[in-house]
RNA sequence: GGCCCCAUGGUCAAGCGGUUAAGACAUCGCCCUUUCACGGCGGUAACUCGGGUUCGAGUCCCGAUGGGGUCACCA
């Protein structure tokens, strides 16, 4: 059985965005199930679009999410180099050889009689004009160093066909095939002869990629023919879509994968869910960590129909990882976090990050879980309704002077003791519990949703700002 | 527009000729509770449409509709 080897391909063009993320992972993932070998290579075979720190930003994001290649430009291999723009003397050398085997042929028309090809509505394709120049013509122009391109010469007739492992077989007609330019005049091919040279040189066993490949395969195993070469396996992935009718992409503007890790996104859960974003396993354990989904990948989970990225479920998956990793872990994640809060440092760190951990999903929510803390405005007298507590207004009138009576004569104020005062106070009143405990926390906050009890926000905020914000809030009553 | 591909709840999805059509997120309700959250329990909600094939179709075939992709010296 031979190894497998798979590649991800990207071109340094800018972020990483999640579906480029994907395409990574999954062919990360079925390397990794099969005991093979994950090859990183970049395509820059397009100096016009190279963008500065792009290659980095690929390394990183790769390392970062836990993607980690077994060769690549950085780490080296025995198939570079891996960066197609060190490669340009082999493509000129395989594509003159390509020549020879009349899979493809120079050609030396300029822009102006490409152009006069197409319609009024741009389309048009190449009429095969230099395929039929003479060999001497062809020497004499090349001698005499007219710019040419070498296109790919495409049958007139017939059809090229394949069967792709979540697309089954897909068919299209050689007409519809354009001969396309392969070695650029610049001397570089272009990615539709680059990617066949080096998958092949790789000796890349399964091309994972994009479903906009689908239909140009075709032509590209024409050319693994014409070499007589091996095709590669093909496994094309639907597209990861914003909504139904746009492709997520940062063009759009979209978050991308450090765009999330920097909104506080838990990485592991970034990795787990766009796993499931297009491949669902077998069993309905949804929640899997990277060695699990080693294990439990599987190209018969992949499905063919675009998906759309879901933010709600990705929060959820998230906060399922917050909650359940360790709170020194957590402390380390979410201190950057904690440190815009307007609450940060005048408040015991732990004492903030222990109430926060199980409340918050997505890192960046920590600062308007507690800024309340900092933030005291006027509390909207409806807040005090509570059904089920059966609290409102009225009954605040009466609690939050008791509350503030039985506070002030606490000596150590401290959640046991403010709770057990306010128990009290309740019994003392002839009330609920709730009653006394939901006016007390209305009166401290100010807000509905605190990360706690009233007890236990009283105890952050210290006597004295309770005793200010209740007597506050009792004067606000009264008007 | 030509060609290729796709089509199960709001979203991710299971299903591969016979199921009460899973599960997850979201949503709603109840319970727990000192708020919120966590947790537990439960509810609402889907096979795009029309023809076939078949004893029987979400599952197979054809068509329509809708959507995506592709038609570059970009990848």
């Amino acid at each position: 059985m031979k190894e497998v080897r798979t590649r991800f391909a990207p071109s340094p063009t800018g972020y990483m965005h999640i579906g480029n993320l994907r395409t990574a992972l999954y062919g990360y993932l079925y390397a990794k199930s099969q005991g093979g070998k994950f090859i990183l290579r970049l395509e820059d075979t397009d100096s016009r679009r190279y963008v500065e720190g792009a290659v980095q930003i690929i390394y990183d994001t790769l390392k970062d999410a836990g993607i980690v290649y077994d060769e690549g430009p950085d780490i080296g291999g025995n198939y570079g180099p891996y960066i197609q723009s060190e490669r340009a003397a082999i493509y000129k050398e395989y594509a003159e050889k390509l020549v020879e085997l009349g899979g493809a042929y120079y050609c030396f028309c300029d822009k102006e009689r490409i152009d006069s090809l197409k319609d009024e509505n741009g389309v048009g394709r190449y009429d095969k004009h230099c395929l039929h120049l003479s060999k001497e013509e062809i020497a004499e122009k090349l001698a005499s160093g007219v710019p040419y391109v070498i296109r790919q010469n495409v049958p007139e007739e017939g059809s090229g066909s394949y069967d792709d492992l979540v697309y089954g077989h897909v068919s299209v007609d050689f007409k519809d095939i354009e001969d396309g330019v392969l070695l650029k005049s610049d001397g570089m091919p272009t990615y539709n002869f680059a990617n066949v040279v080096d998958d092949h040189l790789m000796g890349i066993t399964h091309v994972i990629r994009g479903s906009e490949y689908l239909s140009s395969t075709p032509k590209y195993n024409l050319m693994y023919d014409a070499f007589g070469w091996e095709r590669p396996v093909y496994i094309h992935l639907p597209p990861i879509m914003k909504n139904a009718h746009e492709k997520l992409s940062k063009r759009n503007g979209d978050a991308s994968y450090q765009d999330l890790v920097a909104k506080g996104y838990i990485k592991e859960a970034i990795v787990n869910y766009i796993a499931l974003l297009g491949w669902s396993p077998k069993s309905n354990q949804e929640k899997m960590t990277l060695r699990e989904l080693e294990e439990h990948f599987s190209l018969a989970g992949l499905n063919k129909s675009p998906s759309i990225f879901d933010e709600p479920k990705l929060r959820w998956l998230s906060g399922e990882y917050i909650r359940e990793m360790s709170f020194e872990q957590f402390k380390s994640l979410a201190l950057p976090f904690l440190q815009k809060s307007k609450a940060y440092g005048k408040y015991e760190e732990d004492k903030l990050l222990h109430l926060v951990q199980s409340r918050v999903d997505v890192l960046e929510d920590i600062p308007s879980k507690i800024d309340f803390l900092e933030e005291y405005g006027p509390i909207d007298s409806a807040l005090y309704f509570n059904k089920k507590m059966k609290s409102d207004a009225e009954i605040a009138k009466t609690v939050l002077p008791a509350a503030a009576k039985a506070l002030e004569n606490l000596s150590e104020f401290e959640n046991a003791p403010i709770y057990q005062a306010l128990v009290a106070l309740a019994q003392e009143l002839g009330m609920k519990n709730g009653q006394v405990l939901w006016c007390v926390r209305i009166a401290l906050t100010a807000r509905e949703n605190t990360p706690g009890g009233a007890s236990e926000m009283a105890e952050l905020l210290g006597k004295e700002r309770c005793l200010s914000r209740l007597a506050a809030a009792e004067q606000a009553l009264s008007v």
